[in-house]
DNA sequence: AGCCAGGCTACCG
DNA sequence: CGGTAGCATGGC
């Protein structure tokens, strides 16, 4: 796929869902967007709870892992040092709607000594692919949405688009599609967190046909 | 009643 | 390296 094309796709992607206000944040008892407004997050208390929700939406429908997350604030654990004071089985009982809950209670707790460590520095991809439970899509999530650094986040759904659009990079590894995106597009946090929205908005509409 | 959802690790050849 | 089983709940 050249460059213009894959504009092409993201201006008929933009024209048909419009904005969509990524990264949602918890407020008021439900998630919130913004569509078209990229300043968050605009706080420290944001920047985490993006961060977790990344973690908690691992192969699992949003709907899951915004459950887990308003479980959480119910319990004022949204914050790395009450995440990481919480027991284990409590842990594992406010994430269960968001599944895998095992391994997210201890990827959090993972992620939580992380994070209380940097002290508001910004964390390098390869130090977060370090983590356990941190894989690529995670970290970019977190990088792209929390920290507004403009890495470009692959998924299952970009794969699928890039198949549906008749490009034979949909088979490669994660790197090289996450390469092609960048180099093609104008490095701006901002289209890229679009872009990747976008691109979920798409999947969620159009039924896996493999 | 299966199949899928905004992946990752462990382990295999 | 690439390929795949296991992880788990909830919605349709």
């Amino acid at each position: 796929m050249k460059k213009e094309r894959l504009r092409q796709v993201y201006r008929r992607l933009l024209a048909a869902y419009g904005p969509q206000g990524w990264w949602p944040l918890y407020e008021r008892g439900k998630m919130r967007y913004r569509p078209g407004n990229y300043s968050m997050p605009e706080n420290e208390s944001q920047r985490f709870e993006i961060c977790a929700g990344a973690i908690l939406t691992q192969n699992t429908s949003w709907k899951g892992a915004a459950r887990a997350i308003a479980n959480l604030r119910r319990l004022r654990a949204l914050s790395p040092q009450k995440i990481l004071s919480l027991s284990p089985s409590a842990l594992k009982a406010a994430i269960k709607p968001a599944g895998y809950f095992n391994q997210k209670a201890r990827k959090l707790k993972v992620f939580c000594r992380f994070y209380a460590k940097l002290k508001g520095r910004v964390p390098e991809r390869a130090e977060l692919l370090s983590l356990w439970g941190i894989g690529p899509e995670t970290a970019d999530s977190i990088l792209l949405y929390a920290y507004k650094k403009p890495e470009f986040v692959v998924d299952a759904y970009t794969r699928r688009l890039l198949k549906a659009e008749g490009s034979r990079l949909h088979n490669e590894s994660y790197e090289k599609i996450k390469g092609f995106f960048e180099e093609n597009l104008p490095r701006d946090f901002r289209l890229f967190n679009e872009f990747h929205a976008l691109i979920v908005e798409w999947g969620k509409r159009t039924k896996a046909t493999d």
